[in-house]
DNA sequence: GTCAGGTTTTTGGCATGCCAAATACCAGAA
DNA sequence: TTCTGGTATTTGGCATGCCAAAAACCTGAC
């Protein structure tokens, strides 16, 4: 089925004059597997099933209507994000990440996290450290977190993201948002989120403050202790979900 | 060239009898390419030349004696790896790092080791930490590092990494390794460490002292503070090499 | 000598097809 | 029914060959 000769793209933009900025890489068909790929797996429940989840080359092939050549660049790519694992002779299959591993690397995040904490209290504008809060201005004793979960927890990670972007170390950026790819999905981490949102809110608010206050140490401890608190309650209440 | 029909390995392995581990998974093509390339490049010196080095899958593909095939697969894989960039219909070049892109990878190497010393001080054995000083114990006043900057420069390099893996932590242990291979090779990291050897080794030994005396926050502390010396060093006096 | 225009060569992107290792299946013996 | 071979099928690994976009060359006019 792949071979959609269509001549895709037909450079037949005519007259069109000024601003073409290079058209469009028109990303190959290798990235655009990547991409595809990447998201179905973000997207699937890994743990809800006992049987590994196994991907399939051909299958894969005819489903994005591209050849095998660029879907196994795609899943040659996939396997050192971590993501897949092929087995020789035996297929490709979806990794499933342990409890430890889990808690491993949210212990790592709160390493990159403190650190940006850190770096931020030294380079950031105050008016960026303030917009921080922005993210939980929805949220108080009137409107509890807990009860709204989901809301919550959207505005949970975009409040993360955004508060290791103002390191402007863009290395700790790429480094946590792998992480959080990984991280994600996992069930008890949601959990997790639920069952502490009480203390969650305080805790961030607690953080911007002392980014405010340029406490280099304070907001550096307050960065890290945090998400160690998540990574201990992973440890002590999410089981092993199918080994 | 690639095509060396000759049944590699065969079974032969006539009347062998027990102990037959799985014979040998015999890495794949692709596989050995990733090494082979992955070596060569972080052999070459890369901020040697103010050209960019190319490198040229048809040539590849000779010199490995294998296909054009598994060559890209492992090139998409060291992409992914962010040591190489493939530019559509112009070339794969050897990605070279700003002097920016090297700070802020040693700020994250501090992040991730001062979070491993941290885990250490609550974990690890005694005797594991107290071994940390034997890579340094053909050093001292008598026979100082600045004086065997080669010697010095590999023992330095190989506590970090028993330093990091006393953690128990493999996340924090890829991670860093992985920031140690791009760092690796920028040059002013070198001369850096040359400059700072006095220093070092004392510093090296406080983090020692802080870990047996189990001091989880001053651990930490120092730990950080030594990775990140070297990252303001190079800050201060890296120029930048070729942009 | 310079430069426009056209031709050849180079280079990554892909589609195909075949191979061998594993596995799944199936029939026949016990 | 169960077990043993043996065969068909499945699955990833590779080698090839062709394509189109770019770049490198070449050539002839001015």
């Amino acid at each position: 089925m792949p071979a959609s000769k269509e001549t895709k793209a037909s450079p037949t933009m005519a007259e069109a004059d000024i601003a073409i900025v290079r058209i469009a890489p028109e990303t190959s068909f290798k990235n655009k597997a990547y991409e595809a790929l990447k998201e179905a797996i973000l997207k699937m429940d890994i743990y809800a099933t006992p049987e590994p989840v196994m991907l399939d080359e051909r299958a894969l092939s005819e489903r994005l209507g591209v050849s095998r050549t660029p879907i196994r660049e795609a899943i040659a790519m996939l396997e050192q994000d971590g993501f897949v694992k092929t087995v020789p002779r035996r297929g490709i299959v979806v990794v499933r990440r342990t409890k430890t591993e889990i808690v491993d690397m949210i212990r790592a995040w709160a390493a990159l996290e403190s650190m940006a904490a850190r770096l931020i209290t030294t380079t950031a504008r105050k008016k960026d450290i303030t917009a921080l809060r922005d993210f939980f201005k929805d949220f108080g004793a009137d409107r509890r977190p807990e009860d709204h979960i989901e809301e919550y927890s959207k505005a949970n990670i975009a409040f993360h993201q955004a508060l290791i972007s103002l390191s402007e170390n863009q290395v700790l950026v790429d480094m946590t948002n792998d992480i959080l790819l990984h991280v994600r999905g996992y069930r008890q981490l949601t959990i997790g989120r639920k069952d502490r949102t009480a203390t969650s809110l305080p805790e961030h608010l607690g953080i911007i403050e002392a980014l405010e206050a340029r406490d280099t140490e304070l907001a550096e401890k307050r960065a890290r202790d945090h998400t160690l608190g998540l990574a201990a309650y992973v440890e002590a209440h999410g089981q092993e979900l199918f080994t």
